[in-house]
RNA sequence: GGCGACGUAGCCAAGUGGUAAGGCGGAGCUCUGCAAAAGCUCUAUUCCCCAGUUCGAAUCUGGGCGUCGCCUCCA
C-alpha cells in the first residue's frame, strides 16, 4: 500500500506521488489574522499539520508553506475604529494564533510569508496579467477578466452562467463584469497604500496566494490546500490568476477539508458565533482537541459539542495510561521475531488507514485497539515494541504519549510538587473553586482545621495532608469526612500507591 | 433558485458489494479502608424511508424525506 489523497481538482482519490524527486511541496492557505481564530481553524491547520508529518515519515523531503494574508479590509476597518494602526490589529491576533497554534503542537511551517512582504511579486504578477489582458484598470482598482479565462469554476464545479444569476456590482466598483474580482485596490484616503504603476493602494484578496506559490515554489507544485470554504471563490480565483500566466495546473493535488461546525452551524467570521481558540484552549486539553478532530474525517463537516471535548481527555488519558503501562511492564523472556510479529498487525492496519486518504478515525482506532491488548502485548514480551510503535503513531499525529497538560492539576505527596501546584491555583485557578467555595470550606472544616489555615489555596494542601495523617493513623472517618469536605468545594481526591493526587472540577 | 455534501447504536464516528471498527456514555465484574484510576466483560439481527439490480447491498441504481454547506468575508 502506499499512500492515496483524494483531490478536488479531479474528485477521485489518486496515488500519491511527489511531481520532482523526493521532495514534496506544500502550500496552504493560512490564516488572515483579521479576527480571533476558532476551532474551525484549528481543525484545518491541524490536519494539514498531521498530513506533513506522514510524509515526513514516508521519507519525503517536506516543503511546508503557510502563508499569513496580512493585509485586509477588515483589520483596516478594527484599527480605525480602535484608532491603532492596521498592523497593530494583525500582530495582534496573529500572535494569539502562532501560540494557540504551538499549544496545539501544530509544527511550524517551513516557511510562513506574509502578504506584505509580497508586494512586489505581486505587482509583477498583476502587470503581466494586464499585458496579458487578462486584467485591466479602472478608477477604483486592478481587476481580473473573469470572462478572459475560460475555464473558470472549473474547480468548484460551476459555470459562468450560473455564478452570473446572483451576482452584483457593488457601489463603487467600476468592473467590467460581476464575476471580475479585484487584484489591486487603489487606496482611499486613510487607508494603507503601496505604490504601484497605476496608483497607491493594496493588493485584492486571492493575488497574495498566486504570487506567494510563485515565489516560493513555483508551478505546478504539489499540494494546495485549505478549508473546504476555500475552494470558491478563493482558489478558483487563484486558478485563474495564475493559470493565465502559466501552464496549468497551478498545483497537482488540491485538498480541502471539512468545516468545523458549532451547535449546527458552521462558525464564521460574519456570525461571529464562535469562541476564541485561544479561551478553548484555556478550558481543554489541546491534545484531547486533536484527539477528537482526528476521529472525524478530515473531509466530512463536523459539528462540535462541549460533551465531545470532555469525552476525547477520557479517551486520551486511555492511551497514555495503556502507553505508562507498556513502558513500565516488566521485561519477560520473548524473541525479537515473535515481538515483532506480534505488532506487525497493528502495524499494518494504523497505516493502511493513512494510506487511505490520511483515514485518521481508523488509525486512531487501532491504537484504541492496542491500548486493549496492552496487557496481553506485555505478557507475551512485545511490551517494548508495543510502547514504541505506540510512540510513535501518537506522535504522527500530533499527540505526545506522555505529556499531560495544564488541565490536569493534581499533585503527589512530593511538597514540590504540592508547592507548585499551589502557585499555579493561587495564579489561575483560583476562580475554580467557586465563589464561596473558601467559605464552605472554612464552614465545613474549622473544627478540624485552624481557620487561619483555610484562608487561600494553600488550605487543600493542608487539608490532604490532614488526611494523609489521618488515613496513616486509621481514621478512615475523618478521612472520609475529609474527602467529603473537599468535594462539596469541588475538589477531587485519588489515592494511589504513589500519594495523593487532587483536581480541581471544572 | 442553482450547485454540492451528508443521513450508521443514547451521543460522536469508521466502513462504499461479502455479511456492522473505534471513542464517549451506560451496565456488570476485578482491584481498593472509602472514592477514584486502571483492567476485563457486555452494550446495532442492523445502517433515514420505499422500490430495484445482485447469489449477496449500510455499500450500486431510481424515487422520497431530512440535515448541512457553497453561490457574499470565511479554515
Amino acid at each position: 500500500m502506499s499512500l492515496r489523497l483524494y483531490n478536488s481538482r479531479t474528485r477521485t482519490i489518486e496515488p500519491f506521488a511527489p511531481l520532482e524527486g523526493n521532495t514534496v511541496r506544500v502550500y496552504v492557505c493560512g490564516l488572515t489574522p483579521s479576527a480571533q481564530a476558532h476551532l474551525g481553524h484549528a481543525r484545518s491547520f491541524m490536519f494539514f499539520d498531521v498530513l506533513r508529518r506522514y510524509f515526513v515519515h514516508l521519507g519525503y523531503r517536506v516543503d511546508f508553506v503557510r502563508n499569513v494574508t496580512d493585509i485586509d479590509d477588515r483589520s483596516i476597518a478594527e484599527g480605525r475604529e480602535r484608532d491603532v494602526p492596521w498592523h497593530v490589529v494583525v500582530d495582534e491576533y496573529f500572535a494569539t494564533f502562532k501560540r494557540s497554534m504551538d499549544r496545539l503542537h501544530v509544527i511550524d511551517p517551513d516557511r510562513e510569508p506574509r502578504a506584505t512582504q509580497y508586494i512586489a511579486e505581486i505587482l509583477a504578477m498583476i502587470e503581466a496579467l494586464i499585458e496579458k489582458e487578462h486584467a485591466y484598470v479602472v478608477g477604483d482598482g486592478v481587476y481580473f477578466s473573469v470572462p478572459s479565462f475560460p475555464r473558470y469554476g472549473a474547480l468548484s464545479g460551476r459555470n459562468t452562467d450560473e455564478l452570473l444569476i446572483g451576482a452584483r456590482i457593488a457601489p463603487g466598483e467600476e468592473k467590467r463584469d460581476p464575476l471580475d474580482f479585484a487584484l489591486w485596490k487603489f487606496a482611499k484616503p486613510g487607508e494603507p497604500a503601496w505604490p504601484s504603476p497605476w496608483g497607491d493602494g493594496r493588493p485584492g484578496w486571492h493575488i497574495e496566494c498566486s504570487a506567494m506559490c510563485h515565489a516560493l515554489l513555483g508551478e505546478p507544485f504539489d499540494i494546495h490546500g485549505g478549508g473546504y470554504d476555500l475552494i470558491f471563490p478563493h482558489h478558483e480565483n487563484e486558478i485563474a490568476q495564475t493559470e493565465s500566466l502559466v501552464p496549468p495546473p497551478m498545483a497537482n493535488v488540491w485538498m480541502h477539508g471539512g468545516l468545523l461546525q458549532f451547535d449546527g452551524k458552521k462558525m464564521s467570521k460574519s456570525l461571529g458565533n464562535f469562541e476564541p481558540l485561544y479561551d478553548v484552549l484555556d478550558r481543554n486539553d489541546p491534545q484531547a482537541i486533536r484527539l477528537l478532530f482526528l476521529q472525524t474525517g478530515y473531509r466530512k463537516p463536523m459539528n462540535l459539542m462541549e460533551e465531545s471535548l470532555a469525552g476525547a481527555t477520557t479517551g486520551l488519558r486511555r492511551l497514555q495510561s495503556a502507553y505508562d503501562a507498556l513502558r513500565k511492564a516488566p521485561t519477560v523472556p520473548h524473541d525479537e521475531g515473535a515481538e515483532r510479529a506480534a505488532l506487525e498487525p497493528f502495524e499494518m492496519r494504523f497505516f493502511a488507514a493513512l494510506d487511505d486518504d490520511m483515514n485518521t478515525s481508523g488509525a486512531v482506532s487501532v491504537l484504541f485497539d492496542l491500548a486493549a491488548e496492552s496487557e496481553s502485548l506485555a505478557a507475551a514480551g512485545a511490551a517494548s515494541h508495543a510502547a514504541a510503535f505506540l510512540h510513535q503513531a501518537m506522535s504522527l499525529l500530533g499527540i505526545s504519549p506522555a505529556e499531560r497538560t495544564v488541565h490536569e492539576r493534581s499533585l503527589t505527596q512530593d511538597t514540590r510538587t504540592i508547592g507548585s501546584l499551589a502557585y499555579t491555583i493561587r495564579r489561575s485557578g483560583a476562580e475554580h473553586l467557586g465563589g464561596d467555595a473558601l467559605e464552605r470550606l472554612r464552614r465545613l472544616l474549622g473544627e478540624i482545621i485552624p481557620p487561619h489555615a483555610i484562608a487561600a489555596p494553600d488550605a487543600i494542601d493542608a487539608i490532604v495532608e490532614a488526611r494523609i495523617k489521618a488515613k496513616s493513623e486509621k481514621d478512615f472517618a475523618l478521612a472520609d469526612r475529609l474527602r467529603h469536605a473537599l468535594s462539596e468545594a469541588g475538589v477531587t481526591l485519588s489515592d494511589s500507591k504513589d500519594g495523593t493526587t487532587w483536581t480541581v472540577d471544572d
